[in-house]
DNA sequence: TTATTTTTGTACCATCTTGCATAAAATAAT
DNA sequence: ATTATTTTATGCAAGATGGTACAAAAATAA
């Protein structure tokens, strides 16, 4: 009966909790143990709520989690867009937008994207999944290739460009997930941008 | 009391099934439902053994998955090394290389890669694993960076070409578990080449 | 043959897991 | 105050899960 979406409640008892805050700690338990490696006891005593409630305001295990990847996409949008249009420079526009993502990437110990993570490994098992990643990714890349050509690159070098940049940002997950620190990672990241602009 | 790598038995009841068979069963399954979604039971199952014999023979459940990983990477050795080092152009090995590579990532659906597609879901709540991912990180951009010093490429520029090209590789197999054709994942892969040797 | 070693089949156990049901609590509308 | 509506608390149930125990089976060594 629930969309898990609504905001306003009429009448009715009140939530005692913050949605947001809510969403938030079950992402980081989700982002730390996986999908499938996460129990709702496990979400539920993160989140500060009884089962019951997680049920009722989110549904099941795999509606909590769609949840928590639309909240992690749109808060990674609104950290990271405008620093990427931002600039005039496009080479400052790219390091800017880098290295605020390798930030990001290096929190708690090196957790990497909340996406390139923990998707792939439940993509064949749950179908949807594999929408919601396969999503996230084309808006990257069509996010990277509206920048390139804002800056007056062509159509197939532009393409090019914007999937390795992609590129440059699924390796800088998979880097920090495996605990490669944020000064190498920011090395990198400078050396690949340099790489992609020069051709 | 069982290492799990011992091959000779003496005496004793001999082994009804094959060790390499039962482990490629196992990481498969692996490969489709990640670690954490896959069962004991879902495993014997695949592998056609009991349960009694996957303990006997491969310990816990963790133990197996590490037996699946060192398989894995030890396969994928034999059938990408000698791409990578056998050609006398450096652009037609690495051609070589990465098409093959992309062959085996888009087999049976578009599974990409072993390691990186279900290890850094695990790699917080099993620390065993964060080495074992690491260590095929750096051995792969080793390889690279040797092949790269073969062709007469220089300490730095040759490191962070090195780089770059595990970054294709990891994009790769990413890429593949979204869904991405084998077409496009070749032309990605051909231009990606072509970038990062014009330094 | 007899003893020893190893695998195999079956069963069991303690725990975890998910979803649901039911009642109590809190608030708005009437 | 009463009713309707929503959240919260508690518990239950059916099944899954990982690990282990134990006897039977199979093969070799003495």
């Amino acid at each position: 009966m629930q969309d898990g979406t609504k905001i306003k409640s009429g009448r009715g008892r009140p939530r005692a909790f913050d949605r947001e805050q809510a969403l938030l700690a079950a992402m980081r338990l989700f982002q730390t143990q996986g999908y499938s490696g996460t129990s709702l006891d496990d979400l539920a005593n993160a989140m500060g709520i009884k089962r019951s409630s997680l049920n009722n305001t989110f549904g099941n295990k795999l509606a909590l989690y769609q949840h928590t990847l639309a909240l992690y996409e749109q808060r990674m949008g609104e950290q990271l867009t405008q620093r990427l249009f931002g600039g005039a420079e496009l080479a400052e526009s790219l390091n800017d937008y880098f290295s605020a993502l390798i930030a990001i990437y290096c929190q708690e110990g090196g957790q990497g994207c909340f996406f390139t993570t923990t998707l792939p490994c439940v993509l064949r098992t749950e179908q949807t999944l594999q929408e919601t990643f396969m999503a996230n990714h084309t808006a990257l890349e069509s996010m990277f290739l509206a920048r390139l050509q804002q800056a007056g690159h062509q159509d197939e070098q532009a393409e090019i460009s914007a999937q390795l940049l992609l590129a440059l940002q699924h390796t800088l997950s998979l880097r920090a997930r495996a605990g490669v620190s944020q000064a190498a990672l920011l090395k990198l990241s400078c050396a690949a941008i340099a790489r992609i602009l020069a051709a």
